[in-house]
DNA sequence: CCTACCGATCGGTAGG
DNA sequence: CCTACCGATCGGTAGG
C-alpha cells in the first residue's frame, strides 16, 4: 500500500499500471492478486484508512474544553503532521479519490463533507466569540486545507528548516490572518 | 482546447481517453487528428499557454514603482483571477503537467522554477523592507500558491460570495497573516 | 469528416 | 510465487 501511494502520487492512479506496482515490490504484476483484491481496492483503502484517522483525531479535538483557536490551531498541527509523515495521506486528499467508483465515491465525499463541516463548525464559534475576524467560514475553511497541501512535495525534513519552525510559521501566518484586526482594502 | 483542459481536470490527463475528448467535441476520435497533433500536443499547449501568461503578467507586475506588498497583491489578484475564469490554467498549474513527457517537461518546470524564484524575489524584498514578517520566504511563497488553489474547485460566482469580497478575504487573510507584528508560540 | 483497423498495453485470471 | 494468456481499451493511422 506504501509503494502503491508513492506510485499514484509521482505518476496518478490511472498512469501507474500493476506492472509498475509489481516492479517496485519485486513481483509479476499476477502475483499481486495474492495479496490485494485489485487495484481499486489498495486505492479504497488508502482514502478510507484516512478519513478514518482524521475524524478520530477530530473526534478528539471537539470533545476538548479548548478555545476555538486551540482547537483551530491543535487541527493545522495535525494536517501538517501527517502531511509530512505518511504517503498515503497525500494521495488520498489530493486528487486521487477521485478515481475511485461507486458506490465508494459518494460514501469518500460524504465523509469529506463531513469532515469540511465538522471543521468549519469549529472556525464558526470562533468567529462567534470574535477571535477570527472573517466573514466567510468556508475561506477560512478551504485557505487552511489548501495552505498544508504544498508541504509534502516541498519540504525535505531537516534540511534548513525544521518541521517546528515549518508548522510555526504557517500556523503563525494562517492563526495571524485569521485574526487580523485591520481589514484590508482593495486599491 | 477547452474540452481537453475540462476534461483533464475533471478526470486526469491519463484517465481521459481521446474517445470522450471527441465525444465532448462531437466528433470521432480519428476526426480529432485534423485539428491538434495529439494527445500531449494538447497538454503541451495548456501547459506552457499558461506559463507565458503568467511570466508576461509578472513582467509587469516587476516593472511597477510599486512596494513589495503591492506587488504581492497584484500577485494574487492575478492568480485568483485567472483561477476563477479559465479552466486551462488550473490543469496546468495544479497536476497535470506531470505528464508532460521530456523534453518539455523538464522545459516546463524549469519555467516554473523561474517563475517561482521571481515571486520569491518580491517577497524576499518585502523581507527586508520589513513590510513581512516571516522567516522563511519559500513557506509564505507555497502557502500563497497553495491558498489560491481550491477556488476552481469550490467557488460559483454570484453564489453568495462576490468575486470581490473572495478576492478581498483571501489576500487580507494571507497579507495579515504575512504583516503580522506579533509572532505565535506554539501551545 | 468518417469507417475500419493497427500494435501496445491495460487489469485481471487460469493453472500449476 | 510464476508463465501464459484473456478481452477491453488505448493513441493513432490508412484510405477515402
Amino acid at each position: 500500500m506504501e509503494a502503491a501511494a508513492r506510485l499514484f502520487r509521482e505518476k496518478g492512479y490511472t498512469a501507474t499500471s500493476m506492472r509498475d506496482l509489481a516492479q517496485a515490490v519485486d513481483l509479476k504484476a499476477s502475483s499481486l492478486y495474492n495479496h490485494i483484491s485489485g487495484k481499486e481496492g489498495l486505492l479504497r483503502e488508502i482514502c478510507f484508512n484516512n478519513a478514518h484517522r482524521f475524524h478520530r483525531e477530530l473526534d478528539q479535538i471537539e470533545i476538548r474544553e479548548d478555545s476555538a483557536e486551540a482547537k483551530v490551531r491543535a487541527l493545522i498541527h495535525l494536517h501538517i503532521q501527517v502531511a509530512t509523515e505518511d504517503i498515503t495521506s497525500i494521495t488520498a486528499f489530493n486528487d486521487e479519490w477521485r478515481h475511485l467508483t461507486e458506490p465508494h465515491l459518494s460514501e469518500f465525499i460524504a465523509q469529506r463533507k463531513s469532515y469540511e463541516s465538522r471543521f468549519r463548525s469549529i472556525i464558526e464559534a470562533g468567529m462567534k466569540d470574535g477571535s477570527f475576524k472573517v466573514f466567510h467560514a468556508n475561506i477560512a475553511l478551504y485557505t487552511i486545507f489548501s495552505a498544508i497541501r504544498w508541504i509534502y512535495d516541498w519540504y525535505q525534513p531537516g534540511k534548513s528548516i525544521s518541521m517546528e519552525q515549518l508548522e510555526e510559521e504557517i500556523s503563525g501566518l494562517l492563526l495571524n490572518g485569521l485574526n487580523a484586526d485591520t481589514t484590508f482594502q482593495i486599491l
